[in-house]
DNA sequence: AAAGAACAGGAAAACGTTTTCCGTATTCTC
DNA sequence: GAGAATACGGAAAACGTTTTCCTGTTCTTT
């Protein structure tokens, strides 16, 4: 554990200033090569590095970038973490995130630190709209993602009303006329998804029935098919929220004798990459979540380069239908 | 984007002198009722926070700690993660992490830089041995997961003997004979695996044959699978790098009129939680990933509170046989 | 009531950089 | 070869904190 060298050392070793060593290390002015030569030498040999830390202070700019998401063990949100951060480091930044799930009680604060240590955030979470402002108050450009944004805030998402919408368009086309969704009201996207699929289905003259998820995951997919099939509530199709909770659904629908799609169908959201691999394959919506991190992405460096939010706008990702096989056509 | 106020702001509103507000804020003193009154209100006016990032420069603490991770889609880390966010929260830190994956060129000076902005790192990595030296050498405390680490630095991982062992003792105990193992070389725990598996095998008088894997990931595993079965090599089991690549090469089998587990055998490691949703039911050998992000979190804050690495050690998790539908006693 | 202890608050140095502003030495122009 | 322009290098201020003294005040204790 021993000191790190600092830029005076390199100085001291070179016998140049410090002023004119930090003018080398940026490259900010030319110098005689002996003296560009003894610098580069004192680096080699200490091994020096610069304290980001204390370039962060005079700077302004630390050279990372945050992103907050809800639970970093949902594949839809690693992807956009994974998008985000390949186009961070083609921007030369590197990515800091905090998962907010462990800690929604303190999601301010922990902002608001992650705030101070970044030159933008993505945020990604379920955090009502007065906190947006306060969000925005930390004084760092913001992009939201996954979620609508007021006016003038830069922000991503997919467009949920047509997602929903085009799944509500398969399902009737295929017959059923019994369908379920099961919603997660405190997501944002939640709403949207209801909307979508409830004036779809309204439109063909069809109801639609809500049953409430408690959570976005696979446990609460398991336990919500549970509760509606011991019920003896039968649906000839549900949509849920999105697709852990679909797998977790299948998964005991098949526990407890239920065959999809041949009694029932079940369509996810997000295409997360295990969806291919489910029995049967799972019927989803892909939210194109690693592109959706890219572009939150470059909405963020546009903002960090200086453009102005209101200029910026929001962006909203078409939906893609993806059909495998949790979903058929009615029997009878 | 208006200015951030500063900690000289608030003395001059509370008319006392910034080393009293910062005592304030630390609590390392007390003060008259007025004075903390004064200082209090005064933050609360100009929402005063204080910089992390000038608070590092002189404390030479961050209050964060860093995750290096090799690829952030796989839920085996993410599931490391989890556990290492939860720690870190609990002890109020929290958590920056990079995924090296995109950039192993890179890796070193994203660790050096990564390392500079937190108080310690645990690194998860292929990185060869030789690197480990240079994080050493970055002065902060480290922790290594998934791998061996040098005698003396603190390390952790799951016993990756063991547990390759245990999934040949299950191959031939069901009667498999034609033993498969896909490898993938460049990863830490590959040997071991490949020792462990191998080991048992010889024990019984049985071969082992390997097939290389060029990541270890879903995308890898189908394109073995494909290699394997169109070259008409039809081992009786074939235990895979990981759970991806066994996803993968069940995905596939499953299209080439392969019925898994009745012509083959297939079994996985890692145990992330899709594994329950495949079809059939992923065999495999839980790696207790969230924990060992735990155990590793906890190693880490014992060096930050001062404990000598060398009395910390390894720690080496015990692996637990998950059986489940994808392998089954060979036919005939 | 005096003397020492405890306490409240402040001045200033420090952390490791970048950057502005100046000198000086070198080169260029004619 | 003289003056002007340019290149090179350094001194010092700044960034926003914490921390180490130090001074004056108030509290005990006899």
């Amino acid at each position: 554990m021993k000191k790190k060298p600092t830029i005076r050392d390199v100085a001291a070793m070179a016998g140049v200033s410090i002023a004119t060593v930090s003018k080398f290390i940026n490259s900010t002015q030319r110098f005689t090569a002996a003296v560009e030569r003894k610098i580069q030498a004192a680096i080699q040999e200490l091994e020096y590095h610069s304290n980001p830390l204390a370039r962060s202070m005079i700077t302004g700019k630390t050279g990372s970038v945050g992103v907050a998401i809800l639970d970093i063990c949902n594949p839809h949100f690693t992807n956009i973490v994974k998008g985000a951060n390949r186009v961070a480091l083609e921007h030369g930044y590197n990515l800091l995130f905090v998962d907010t799930e462990e800690s929604q009680a303190h999601e301010d604060e922990l902002l608001e630190a992650l705030s101070r240590r970044v030159d933008g955030l993505i945020v990604s979470t379920r955090m009502p709209e007065e906190h947006m402002e306060r969000v925005l108050g930390f004084g760092k450009p913001v992009v939201f993602s996954g979620r609508p944004a007021p006016v003038g805030v830069p922000s991503i998402s997919i467009d949920a009303y047509a997602a929903a919408h085009m799944i509500g368009e398969l399902l009737v086309n295929q017959g059923h006329r019994d369908i379920a969704y099961l919603g997660f009201a405190p997501a944002r996207p939640d709403i949207e998804r209801m909307r979508g699929l409830g004036d779809c289905l309204r439109a063909h003259g069809l109801p639609l029935t809500r049953y409430e998820v408690r959570g976005p995951t696979i446990i609460e997919g398991e336990r919500a098919c549970s509760a509606v099939i011991l019920r003896k509530l039968r649906p000839d199709a549900v949509v849920c929220y999105n697709d852990m909770v679909a797998i977790g659904f299948m998964g005991v629908a098949k526990t407890l004798g239920v065959s999809i799609p041949a009694d029932m169908s079940v369509v996810g959201i997000d295409n997360i990459p295990f969806g291919r691999f489910t029995s049967p394959a799972l019927t989803t919506v892909d939210t194109q979540s690693e592109l959706l991190g890219e572009e939150a992405m470059r909405l963020l460096f546009r903002q960090i380069a200086g453009e102005n939010p209101p200029d910026i706008g929001h962006i909203m990702l078409e939906p893609r239908l993806v059909m495998r096989d949790s979903t058929a056509v009615r029997a009878t």
